[in-house]
DNA sequence: ACCCAGGAATTGT
DNA sequence: ACAATTCATGGG
């Protein structure tokens, strides 16, 4: 973490980000649960992202006790390849279930080899990842940072987008500031000059500084918390 | 009731 | 190629 600190806090913002927050870790979360999370985490906010989680793991995840309380499991291939489209949507995926079904028969049936992306570079892991339905740029980023030891990913979602723009847009022309801060989403092109600025400004541990940049933002947005 | 959300896929130009 | 439009639903 030292090293990492080192080599991402480049700016007094985020440097005020590493302070705050100084002990926030990257989850290194199981690459399966962390693929079907972040195709329901698309155009969501954090808090529905939860409950849909938490209802498709009550609805097809197994019960288990731990201190006491119940919990379920995050279902296997197995069993969310065979949940119908209908009962996803049960869960509240909504245009997601779809998504999350044909992903899940990739997997299960082993047309996708989850596991072998750890041997792949970056570049090419996310090139694997965006083949699936459901997976665009930003969410193979998430998957590659939080589940696959990449941690030069640097997502870019709402967030993001907004503090780069507004906090680092000295990287960019006027007028790519302008139209990006139009758009209601990211065109790619645009995602690929911020995601491609955030890599390259703060280095191999881009991830480390977009996590805490990220947390730091919110914090200051009190009517997102939770 | 209104607005937006850790975007991606599809359709139109 | 690149720019609009569509897509379901819950929480603030």
């Amino acid at each position: 973490m030292e090293e990492i600190r080192e080599l991402t806090a480049k700016d007094e913002y985020a440097r005020t980000a590493y302070k705050q927050f100084w002990g926030t870790r990257i989850i290194r979360q199981d690459p399966w649960e962390c693929l079907i999370s972040y195709i329901c985490a698309t155009y969501k906010s954090i808090a529905a992202i939860k409950h849909m989680l938490n209802n498709i793991s009550k609805k097809f995840g197994d019960k288990t006790i731990f201190g006491g309380s119940e919990y379920y499991t995050f279902p296997s291939p197995k069993r969310l390849s065979k949940a119908t489209i209908a009962e996803l949507r049960t869960s509240g995926l909504g245009y997601r279930a779809k998504y999350v079904s044909e992903t899940s028969k990739k997997i299960q049936e082993r047309t996708f080899d989850l596991q072998g992306l750890k041997a792949l570079q970056y570049e090419p892991a996310k090139k694997e990842l965006i083949t699936l339905p459901g997976v665009g740029p930003k969410v193979a980023d998430c998957i590659l940072l939080f589940s696959q030891d990449k941690f030069e990913a640097f997502p870019v979602d709402v967030w993001i987008k907004r503090i780069v723009l507004g906090h680092y847009g000295n990287h960019f022309s006027k007028a790519f500031i302008e139209k990006t801060s139009g758009e209601g989403s990211l065109s790619p092109k645009s995602y690929e000059m911020i995601n491609a600025f955030g890599r390259e400004y703060f280095g191999k541990y881009a991830g480390y500084a977009q996590e805490y940049l990220f947390h730091y933002e919110r914090t200051l947005q009190p009517k997102s918390q939770k």
